[in-house]
DNA sequence: AGTCCACAGGAAGGGCAGGCGA
DNA sequence: TCGCCTGCCCTTCCTGTGGACT
């Protein structure tokens, strides 16, 4: 009977490991060996950068697509191959790849070539030396490696945007500074008009090669994620229509493979934590609100403080059941609101703005409509689902403004 | 047809924090 | 360390506007 008791707990253990496997391969930061319905744009960027094999001189390349369509992961598994037969070939080759949205790391012009120069073994103080001085010790850094050195700048629309293009000028200006290191550049961007803003120069330097990125359509994240939950969930974990589910989700929203892997991966959590042992359609639901009310909270939560008390005021509006909130309608209750918390109260020119960017992050919904001899105005509305108004509210409350 | 309301929203500039460079 | 620069938030001042009312 000892035998029975121990292979029900045994048992009953396995259940509670639940539906996955190894939950890592649904996380943003894992990077597959095959990369599905990208073999156009792989084969294309191998032939591009295949050249510095013979030690000759590459086109800098941009990548472009929304997100979520596979760009970072084409480029890593390209730039790492290269190196590897690269190195088989006897060849030098050093990839350095940056994320140019890294807080605190590379998204100042500074930090971005001293983390350059640390890849590269260059130790550099974190503040403290002029630019032109880092400059120099990254070029002398790239000298050194006496090969080839492909820098791929993912996310280069944020770091462009802060920091100005001059830094990109800079970067695709150095093989006429080297003599003994070819240098090449590969950019990527989510968005696309981001090239066209660009100096004139460095967009003809870094756009001589351009792949673009569609989105995927729901056949197509079926398959991404077939493979994906095949090595993270499992065998029999995942009940049919889950997957077709999510890719469909994701496919309504400009195909974003990252937003399916998400829902999947919270899906699994769901069902992990109310102790199911295969993942359903019902969990996948709640995933998707659950994405949805976080990503609604997280916007919310990062607001400032103003915005907040603006927001205050929208929502006791709303409670006190009256139709047609009105710009002047939400300022006299904010200033109200400011005033009994001790808050300062902003101008109404500045509110109205305030007003207009709660409504461009989907937080509440605006119209201007006219009200002829009683102005002209924007109406407010609020349509969200009522969890993540209760979410809000909840925010509110912690910061004192409910 | 003209008036007028209640704002929208553009332009310019002040003030401040934080990063940069010597 | 300290002045300078930049970007951001905000104010002030302003012109523009759709349609009910006269």
């Amino acid at each position: 009977m000892v035998q029975h008791t121990l292979r029900d707990m045994f048992s009953s253990y396995v259940q509670k490991q639940g539906a996955f496997k190894d939950k890592n391969v649904l996380s943003h930061n894992y990077v597959p060996d095959v990369t599905f319905h990208r073999e156009q744009q792989t084969k294309a960027l191998a032939e591009i950068l295949s050249p510095v094999l013979r030690g000759l001189e590459v086109s800098n390349c941009f990548l472009y697509g929304k997100t979520g369509t596979g760009k970072t992961v084409v480029a890593m598994n390209v730039t790492s191959e290269l190196e590897r037969t690269a190195k088989s070939v006897g060849k030098n080759l050093k990839v350095l790849y940056v994320n140019c949205k890294m807080k605190r790391v590379s998204d100042t012009e500074y930090r971005l070539l001293a983390e350059l120069c640390r890849m590269l073994g260059r130790e550099v103080p974190p503040t403290g030396l002029p630019t032109d001085a880092v400059y120099a010790m990254f070029y002398e850094a790239v000298e050194s490696v006496g090969g080839s050195v492909m820098l791929v700048l993912d996310e280069i629309d944020a770091l462009v945007s802060k920091i100005g293009d001059e830094i990109l000028y800079n970067l695709t200006r150095m093989n006429q500074r080297l003599a003994g290191t070819k240098v090449s550049m590969i950019g990527i961007s989510n968005s696309v008009s981001f090239i066209e803003a660009l100096d004139p120069r460095v967009k003809s330097a870094l756009s001589e090669e351009e792949i673009i990125f569609q989105p995927y359509n729901s056949m197509q994240l079926k398959d991404i994620l077939t493979q994906r939950a095949d090595l993270a969930f499992a065998p029999s974990a995942i009940k049919p229509g889950v997957i077709e589910k999510c890719a469909a989700l994701a496919a309504q929203e400009h195909g974003d493979a990252r937003k399916a892997l998400d829902l999947l991966r919270i899906a699994g959590e769901i069902a992990e934590r109310n102790g199911s042992p295969a993942v359903g359609i019902e969990h996948v639901d709640i995933a998707e609100d659950k994405l949805d009310t976080d990503r609604m909270v997280e916007i919310v939560r990062s607001q400032p403080k103003q915005s907040l008390a603006v927001l205050a005021a929208v929502i006791k509006l709303i409670d006190s059941k009256r139709e047609g909130i009105q710009t002047g309608d939400v300022f006299t209750l904010y200033a109200e609101m400011c005033s009994r918390a001790g808050l300062k109260v902003l101008t109404q020119r500045r509110t109205s703005d305030l007003i207009a960017e709660l409504d461009m992050l989907g937080v509440i919904t605006t119209s201007v409509i006219s009200k002829g001899r009683y102005g002209r105005t924007r109406e407010i509305r609020m349509v969200l689902p009522p969890p993540v108004i209760e979410k809000i509210r909840s925010i509110l409350r912690e910061s004192y403004l409910l």
